[in-house]
DNA sequence: CTGGGGTGCGAAACCGATTTCGCATTGGGC
DNA sequence: GCCCAATGCGAAATCGGTTTCGCACCCCAG
């Protein structure tokens, strides 16, 4: 009989139940110490017979240990990192572990001085930082914790720190691998802004897949933004340049949907004369069931976050750049 | 001088510097019980000069309160609760909140019954169940805490529940306003499935509209699914009836975007022979400085996982559904 | 028979805060 | 001048676990 506040049964009712000391029954409960047989099963019996959950929060006091993983995300409301997010607190909700998450609008030093203060008061177990995706590496807070820290979605300036990526050279070659597969030969290159270095990881992920099989682009890669109608205005280009093409691996969705317009507007079937291939899967992340209209390579940026979120607990962490691999989605344009 | 096992400074340290017992500092730092104001200034100041900062995990044993909220949800992975499960965890980290996610994939019984387990172990201190988004009512669970618990994005089966659900029929009203304030006396309604609460209540925001200014609709709403082919076929059915029409309200972007690509085919001007609306703002979710082609309603999806988020944490929560107002996001199309 | 080492278990310290209760001092009313 | 109440503060209990340390006891080798 629990004389608990909450009615809850303790740890000392078990044991006295049991006829042991707080501390046998507590070292049977986590499997420490030796213990005869015959104890053992006395206790795990009465515990069972009792419902016993042991308390967290006298635990985690008497550990040390919170259970809880800082998540610190520069504008989670951003496309992109929303789906890491997401990925990385159900993955830590899997392994039993809170999330505390704190969103800057702005990475200023001062901001981050406070949740790094506001981190170390909670005495998180481990910190999680996600980036925008865009390609600027964020200064490495990794020597303000003891505790284990992991990047996402966004490198930190510091070359010992575990960095979680998605895979842009792998997911041009797996495109391009793809349009090989499905017979075609003369493959363009249509895609967003040069200074982005997704751009040029894609492109050159592209290069390689078409090096190996011994063929060159049917075209010069040519540069925009990734916009729609960016998209659009570069496929015109490349028709009107009178290039042979049979495939086009675009940038991202958005582009390669302004390339589906045109070829509709021009009267060329797809994936019969062309065959297309984005990058991104925003079919996948907006449409439920609708139908989808694109080939595209999905970057599996909510796994990204589940393997951001495991690393940070896991014993055996390897520092560097760790790449997602993507997949490649199926539709009708290719 | 702590001597911790983590360096850190402990409310004792403090206490013994400023000459005073344990009691006396923690009610000058809680600010409960009478203390004199040369003593508070005192404690106080060697606090600050001591940069003391409580342990967490001790506050949370003594006071019984883990910090920490609990979030159900039901595939996070869907399309819509996406942006409520992340409006939810950010403002929960606003409020120093952790939060425990668990997504259950399927909310069969069995695993529901594990995971209220879990959450009572862990002493969550409030708990927000995250729907789907779709009609089902969820079956009611907040017999089974003594915590708050509110229910964000999909209703419970139980009148006194705390629920926040988007406005569908707000959205349907601001749709229609927008267009009657552009001028237009003949709107049309294309939608999806009629078997969905949402297309109801949508239609009904519409009418509603439509009637305060003495106006009818301008033909019979055509309903389909959700996707871009129904929109398209729709508006061609609707350009075929005859009907005059200077305005289509649509059920949601998706069905707009077919709506767009029609009236492009046809030579008919967008928005000065149609003005087109449409809901969600899926532009707003996937671009980030796209092009924007539709004027949509955005459901403020964030916003809602944000007020649930506050509400499970706040002092006066009062039972029912509450709906959360949707906004025009002003485009080319109207 | 004795000494040494391994085994099984319990007493008590410890984690670091909050909170109750009571004591001493002060002030004010009569 | 006396008594009572209010004020300011501290000793100690409490929250519910984990962990160290040491004590019996048993077994076996010498």
């Amino acid at each position: 009989m629990p004389s608990n506040r909450k009615g809850s049964v303790r740890l000392s009712d078990v044991a006295a139940i049991a006829g042991v000391s707080l501390s046998t029954a507590s070292k049977v409960l986590n499997g420490t110490d030796r213990i005869s047989e015959a104890t053992r099963a006395r206790v795990l019996a009465v515990a069972e017979r009792l419902d016993f959950r042991p308390n967290a929060l006298a635990r985690s006091f008497a550990l040390g240990r919170s259970r809880t993983i800082g998540v610190l995300t520069h504008r989670a409301a951003s496309t992109f990192s929303g789906p890491v997010v997401i990925g990385a607190v159900v993955q830590l909700g899997k392994l039993q572990q809170a999330a505390l998450v704190f969103d800057e609008d702005v990475l200023v030093h001062r901001e981050i001085t406070e949740s790094i203060r506001q981190f170390q008061a909670r005495q998180i177990d481990g910190l999680l930082v996600v980036g925008d995706g865009h390609e600027r590496r964020s200064p490495s807070i990794t020597h303000h914790f003891t505790v284990p820290v992991t990047y996402a979605f966004g490198a930190s300036d510091h070359p010992e720190d575990v960095v979680y990526l998605p895979d842009n050279e792998g997911a041009g070659a797996l495109a391009t691998r793809h349009l090989l597969e499905r017979g075609r030969t003369h493959i363009a290159h249509l895609t967003g802004n040069p200074s982005s270095i997704a751009v040029d990881l894609r492109e050159r992920g592209m290069l390689t897949a078409l090096k190996e099989a011994g063929l060159r682009p049917a075209a010069p890669t040519r540069y925009g933004s990734w916009i729609e109608d960016s998209g659009e205005q570069a496929m015109r280009e490349l028709l009107d340049s009178g290039a042979k093409v049979d495939a086009v691996f675009c940038g991202n969705d958005h582009i390669a949907r302004g390339v589906l317009t045109v070829c509709a507007a021009k009267g060329i079937r797809v994936p019969d004369d062309v065959a297309i291939v984005g990058v991104d899967n925003w079919e996948g992340i907006i449409v439920d069931q609708g139908v989808r209209r694109l080939t595209t390579i999905d970057l599996e940026l909510r796994t990204l976050g589940q393997l951001a979120a495991a690393d940070v607990l896991a014993a055996d962490r390897t520092p560097g750049e760790h790449h997602v691999p993507p997949t490649l989605v199926l539709g009708p344009s290719s």
